[in-house]
DNA sequence: CAGTGAGCGAGCTTCCGCTTGACTT
């Protein structure tokens, strides 16, 4: 029987470190945070020292329960949570939920999970920080109090359901705040003249060393050189070199996956999340930059085996980042001299950056040559004598880390520098040949907008989030409606070169596609106007420094300078009075534009956030007659809708004409723009160039008929047993539908060789579907603002079930069903 | 899923940070 119980956070940690301790020690996780403050309402007793109100996780009763029985096995245990304030927490909350009190209790922490560490923090053990865990608290209650008495203020001045907190509110305003520069950027238009010389028959480019603003300057210039001769002036040559970036943190994997593999913060954690699992690699969520002995050591094998001991050069990184808790090592491969992995290619993928990228830390420095060689021009105009040509070489010298991993940039649309590679010889005063000089109209670009992962790189700059919460506030800020991730066309625009050649002068018009995104991040209406509202009412919350400056005192609460009651004492008092004035003085934010006045009513026409979102109105409801309303269109914004656009959205629903003795209308819905015949409804797609607006009957048709037959080839199979029950093809391929019930099918069946019986054992076999649990079902929920009272009776019917279920984990009912 | 937007108004929504699976049409 095992003497000793070890509670750590992970369960693929626990397995690991079972392996090093031996049959006296029994590993369990505790699958990180047990207990947390009540679910429903404040839960922290304000008046009573801010008292925090905790319970169990629904999620962790089953772990606690598990837990407790293997406490009361054993002799000691030993907790050994991260070594972070949040670790710390976790580890006190364990000592309370499995009433630790009167039993021998440890505290142990380690920053790597290598067998050496692991021994030496059994020798080292200490007891439970409750000045760090009081700092928790305080980080914890704060973050409850900030979010739980700002978002209701929004549900009453801008719109039900809506969300503020510390982290999400700040992370939409840089969203806002950039789309707004980029708003009011101003283009500038230059000319950049580049050239092509010759020297002994080898080829180089130069760039010229001003721009012009009219393409007047730029010709006359190109005109000056017609005639004009070209001699290497200066030459220097200069030693450079490139030092390795450190091993990967959560937020440089996030950014360098997204630049190199164009994957979403999401999925870079989740394929992370498996590779970790497979013991593959280190933790995926930290924000250290350390590698522990082992691994250097290993690198140093691994890249002098395969590169030679000048390639080697062992290194250590330190922390930029101030909020940096460095509670686990940066992300490594677990074993260096793997070099690749099995598993589907995004693992391979990853795991082939994180070896690289490890690899390369701690390689040698590339040694690089810079030559730059300032080129005059020598001609009658006075021009010439006000700007002169660089050509820029860089030769690699010996390549270092270089051989295996170089980092990507985010400056996508940034123009690239004439940086050739090896420029041919030359010397000072050496006559070069022109081969041709080209003036090109070029216009600055606004700022970029933000990509998922350059948002992580400027939130963890700001210190705001941890690494375990980028990708999931990320998915929040845009789950709550206040940011989109979207691909934008690019547009044709016109430029002008200007050309000088061996045939001469010459001059065309050319035309390149030009702001075309990729998934990057835009703020909906929603999400300026709650910014906007915010920032006027809760400045300092909003603020980019506010992160910062209660970290702060938190790390003053962990060092016992500071009483965490007392700093949230502090910052209530303000915080709720500012509350208080914003629910009482604060107008109603909607964002109200007016457009203009309705031709035919003569009444104003407004757009503004409604309770649906945003919309149009005709006239207020002090008028006689009933204001008029409409939704807009996905792609439309209150910010800039024009009043024809505005009208048109009136025009809907509309009559489009007969078919099989039936009217087929078109509208827009919640969902986008449809046709409905005979009850039915017909998605229209803009993207496949139709509107509901235009669309005419022969082609209405031709959807409704092309509806019909993708519905048909769904099908699969029937069963005349349960005309309810039918085997359809989906998304994610074959299932099984129920009536309003879907099964998943188990892997390797074929669906169509299924029995009525088979279906029947797989519907029942099911696990009972943990209604108003987390994730996409609760997204719905929410995201779907319908009175339950209206919905058809087999709804109205599954609801009891589903709240029984979820207080009491069971078998639910499953409707549809018949024995 | 599908034209909602006052009126009378119950009861609901919401935070951040630590972990995994279960699940999706």
């Amino acid at each position: 029987m095992a003497k000793n119980l070890v509670i750590v956070e992970s369960p693929a940690k626990a397995k690991t470190i079972e392996g090093f301790l031996g049959k006296d020690f029994i590993v369990k996780s505790s699958y990180g945070h047990v207990r947390d403050l009540k679910k429903k309402g404040l839960s922290v007793d304000v008046a009573n020292n801010f008292a925090p109100e905790y319970e169990i996780s629904a999620d962790k009763k089953k772990v606690i329960q598990e837990l407790k029985d293997l406490v009361k096995k054993a002799d000691l245990v030993w907790l050994a949570t991260d070594e972070d304030r949040e670790g710390e927490a976790i580890s006190w909350h364990l000592e309370e939920a499995l009433n630790l009190k009167n039993k021998e209790t440890r505290r142990i922490v380690f920053h790597e999970i290598t067998k050496n560490a692991i021994n030496k923090a059994i020798e080292n053990p200490r007891k439970v920080d409750y000045r760090l865990v009081d700092a928790q608290q305080a980080r914890r209650v704060l973050d409850r109090l900030v979010g739980f008495e700002i978002s209701p203020i929004l549900w009453k001045k801008v719109k039900p359901s809506l969300s503020a907190g510390r982290v999400q509110s700040v992370t939409v305003r840089l969203i806002v705040e950039r789309e707004r520069d980029i708003q009011e950027f101003n283009q500038e238009v230059s000319y950049r003249v580049t050239a092509v010389f010759n020297v002994n028959g080898k080829a180089f480019k130069a760039e010229l060393s001003k721009r012009y603003n009219t393409v007047e300057e730029a010709r006359a210039y190109v005109q000056a050189c017609v005639d004009a001769g070209f001699e290497v002036e200066e030459l220097e040559v200069k030693p450079a070199k490139k030092t390795p970036a450190a091993p990967f943190t959560t937020s440089t994997l996030q950014q360098e996956a997204s630049r190199k593999l164009g994957y979403s913060v999401a999925r870079t954690m989740s394929v992370a999340q498996k590779l970790y699992e497979e013991g593959k690699i280190t933790y995926m969520r930290t924000d250290s930059l350390n590698l522990s002995q082992t691994a250097i050591e290993a690198a140093v094998a691994e890249i002098t085996s395969s590169f030679g001991a000048q390639y080697s050069k062992p290194r250590t990184f330190t922390n930029k980042s101030k909020g940096a808790q460095e509670a686990h090592e940066a992300i490594r491969p677990v074993d260096m001299s793997q070099k690749s992995v099995t598993g589907d290619s995004a693992e391979q993928r990853l795991y082939d950056l994180i070896w690289k990228r490890t690899l390369a830390s701690q390689m040698a420095d590339a040694e690089l040559e810079k030559t730059r060689v300032k080129i005059k021009a020598n001609g009658k105009s006075d021009l010439l004598q006000k700007a002169h040509f660089n050509a820029r070489g860089e030769v690699i010298k010996f390549d270092g880390f270089l051989k295996v991993y170089f980092e990507g940039t985010d400056d996508d649309i940034a123009e690239p520098e004439e940086e050739g590679g090896l420029l041919p010889s030359m010397k000072v005063g050496d006559n070069l040949v022109r081969d041709n000089i080209v003036a090109t109209q070029r216009f600055s670009n606004h700022p970029p907008r933000y990509s998922e992962a350059a948002l992580v790189k400027k939130l963890e700059e700001l210190g705001i989030g941890r690494p375990s919460t980028y990708a999931p506030t990320i998915s929040t800020v845009q789950k709550r409606g206040y940011v989109v991730k979207e691909d934008r066309e690019g547009h044709a625009r016109q430029y002008h070169v200007i050309t000088l050649d061996n045939k001469g002068l010459s001059e065309k018009d050319m035309t390149e596609n030009t702001g075309a995104e990729r998934s990057k991040l835009f703020p909906t209406d929603i999400g300026i106007v709650v910014t906007d509202f915010l920032v006027l009412n809760f400045e300092r919350i909003l603020s980019y420094d506010f992160t910062a400056s209660v970290e702060k005192k938190f790390d003053d609460i962990a060092e016992g300078l500071l009483q965490w009651t007392d700093m949230l004492k502090d910052f209530y008092k303000g915080f709720h009075e500012n509350v208080e004035a914003t629910l009482e003085h604060s107008d109603r934010a909607s964002g109200e534009r007016e457009l203009g006045m309705d031709p035919k009513s003569g009444k104003p026409i407004i757009a503004r956030i409604g309770r649906f979102g945003p919309m149009v109105q005709i006239g207020s409801p002090d008028d006689e007659d009933k204001p008029k309303f409409a939704s807009l269109r996905k792609d439309q914004s209150i910010t800039n809708i024009t009043l024809e656009e505005a009208l048109d959205l009136f025009k809907l629903p509309r009559k489009v004409g007969e078919y099989e003795g039936a009217e087929i209308s078109a509208a827009a819905g919640r969902f986008g723009p449809y046709l409905r015949h005979k009850s039915a409804f017909y998605s229209i797609r803009e993207a496949d160039g139709d509107d509901p607006l235009s669309i005419e009957i022969d082609r209405a048709i031709e959807l409704i008929e092309a509806k019909r037959k993708a519905d048909r080839e769904r099908l699969i199979k029937e069963f005349s047993e349960n005309p309810e029950m039918q085997l359809l093809n989906g998304r994610w391929g074959p299932y099984l539908k129920v009536g309003k019930e879907n099964y998943k099918l188990p892997k390797g069946t074929e669906a169509e060789n299924l029995t009525y019986e088979q279906c029947l054992k797989i519907a029942q076999d099911a696990p009972a579907k943990s209604a108003g649990g987390r994730g996409r079902a609760a997204v719905k929920s929410t995201s779907t603002a319908k009175p339950a009272a209206k919905k058809t009776s087999s709804t109205a019917k599954k609801s009891p079930s589903k709240k029984k279920s979820a207080k009491a984990p069971g078998k639910a009912s499953k409707p549809g069903l018949k024995k």
